[in-house]
DNA sequence: GAGATACTAAAGTTTTTGCTTGACAATAGA
DNA sequence: TCTATTGTCAAGCAAAAACTTTAGTATCTC
């Protein structure tokens, strides 16, 4: 498997990206085929094609074939990786500000 | 104030570079110098000074210059916004999950 | 006040990204 | 079978982003 600093990268560099936030927003309301995807964006089918590759690479989405149309949907696993990337910074700096507060509350301990 | 949207872009999009995330990383452990910063970092100072620039704009981290010396933390304002983005997302989609368990588990339902 | 430190500002270069174009494959429906 | 639909692939281009260089300014220390 791909190491934790990749997958990490990967997510929150596809998530920069306001056309494809905006996929995810769609996506998050139901699966759709790639070309119901691409109608309301001003582009072509082949750049949301190319957008879809990196969400599908940074596991916030995950696309199945069937015939000729392919089906996109959420897949929370990239969702998770972020949502711990930040919960693991907020609780290095709030323990920082508890021991700030302690500090303050207490200041005659030795 | 600015709005919702542009605050979430410019969060998203400073969160997607490496090296910021890599600042980020840093200053969750405590306030620090912008050289301070910038001496693990394999680039000019004047290259992470503008990497400072962008994470401030993103209300990712605040900074405030004493004397010579211009001290950066952490900001949880451009945090919050990206969480509540991705919970906003999970609400969508986990709804759409139970209403499909709902339909699987009780298929006699008129 | 002289030198060292800690930045700042602006311009220029290089790299990356987002997007288009055009040519093509596979499937569905008449 | 022929035609429209749905998507794929690769090449190329323009704009944005990341970074460097150069030339400063302010402040600290001696």
């Amino acid at each position: 498997m791909q190491s934790y600093q990749i997958a990490i990268d990967r997510a929150f560099h596809a998530l920069g990206d306001p056309t494809r936030r905006a996929i995810l927003e769609k996506l998050s309301r139901g699966p759709v085929s790639v070309s119901t995807l691409a109608e309301p964006l001003d582009m072509t089918l082949a750049a949301v094609v190319q957008h879809l590759q990196i969400l599908e690479e940074s596991n916030l989405v995950r696309t199945e074939k069937t015939g000729r149309v392919r089906t996109c949907q959420i897949e929370p696993k990239g969702f998770a990786l972020v949502e711990k990337w930040i919960n693991d910074r907020r609780i290095l700096w709030e323990r920082r500000f508890d021991r700030l507060g302690a500090l303050l509350t207490e200041p005659d301990e030795k």
